[in-house]
DNA sequence: CGGAATCCTATCGGATACTG
DNA sequence: CAGTATCCGATAGGATTCCG
């Protein structure tokens, strides 16, 4: 294997497939902190499943997820609603309902969240099967230089 | 579609495909909590990035993240070392050298970081190629029973 | 070189109370 | 019913400093 001058920044195609996944800093711009950023707060991803069912209100969704108080889920939705995830349209007539639904990018966020699920699923049976994982004995004692 | 006395909590199979997935709230065991976990804090993505191509020392990670802090590889590592995704080994000799890298476990996120990239490029895309997707032309004005 | 300890600040999440 | 406004405690992230 080759080692250049200096940098062996090997970016790896699956992982950085383009040029702007280049960063060295978790710039808002990266897609990773971008998808990251969709589904991220507290209750984010329950929000957004009960979504993917289908519209819902603002009091069924809390009914759906009772622990959750008053404050939260109106962040939630606004901050989707910023990013273009939901959209509410008000339903007028009697007590004034609301209904919230994904927009297409929203229903787009649905293979992360079934990924999302399989991974930390194999994470626990990973626990639970196997211990700690201390590695520590397959590592090789490689002391060359440093490199740089 | 039968719907029972009460509850149409329609559990999307794809989304929920287990019984431990039907939480109301965000609880720690929740798979996708365990893998949004995993990835969680401002630059964890991106040490495991680095880590995803092989073995690092400490500064060789500092050296790549140059904006990083002290304090937070460190906090970082450590955490990712409790969940049993980086092993470290010291390598002793010299100036003390350390070397991470990932266990199974943490090559196991491999795939999720690649849908990460994924959908966050894709929102980004939408973002540019469309408009904010105000959907409220799109939504249907059914007016019927609310269900619940 | 590789950390641990400490301090400080910004932000988040939650509870409560009030408005349209 | 559907929010908004305000307060508050907990925590995350960053800088700095010191120790193995």
């Amino acid at each position: 294997m080759a080692h250049q001058t200096e940098t062996h920044d090997d970016w790896d195609d699956a992982l950085v497939p383009e040029e702007r996944g280049r960063t060295s800093r978790p710039e808002p711009a990266y897609p990773v902190e971008v998808a990251l950023a969709a589904v991220a707060g507290r209750w984010t991803t329950l929000v957004l499943r009960k979504l993917m069912h289908g519209p819902h209100s603002f009091g069924s969704l809390r009914e759906r997820l009772p622990e959750i108080s008053a404050k939260v889920p109106t962040e939630r939705l606004r901050v989707l609603e910023r990013r273009g995830l939901v959209a509410h349209d008000r339903l007028a007539g009697f007590p004034v309902r609301t209904r919230y639904q994904l927009t297409p990018a929203g229903a787009a966020l649905r293979p992360l969240l079934i990924e999302l699920y399989r991974t930390g699923a194999a994470l626990t049976a990973a626990d639970a099967g196997g211990p700690p994982a201390r590695t520590q004995a397959a590592l090789s004692g490689r002391s060359g230089s440093p490199g740089k």
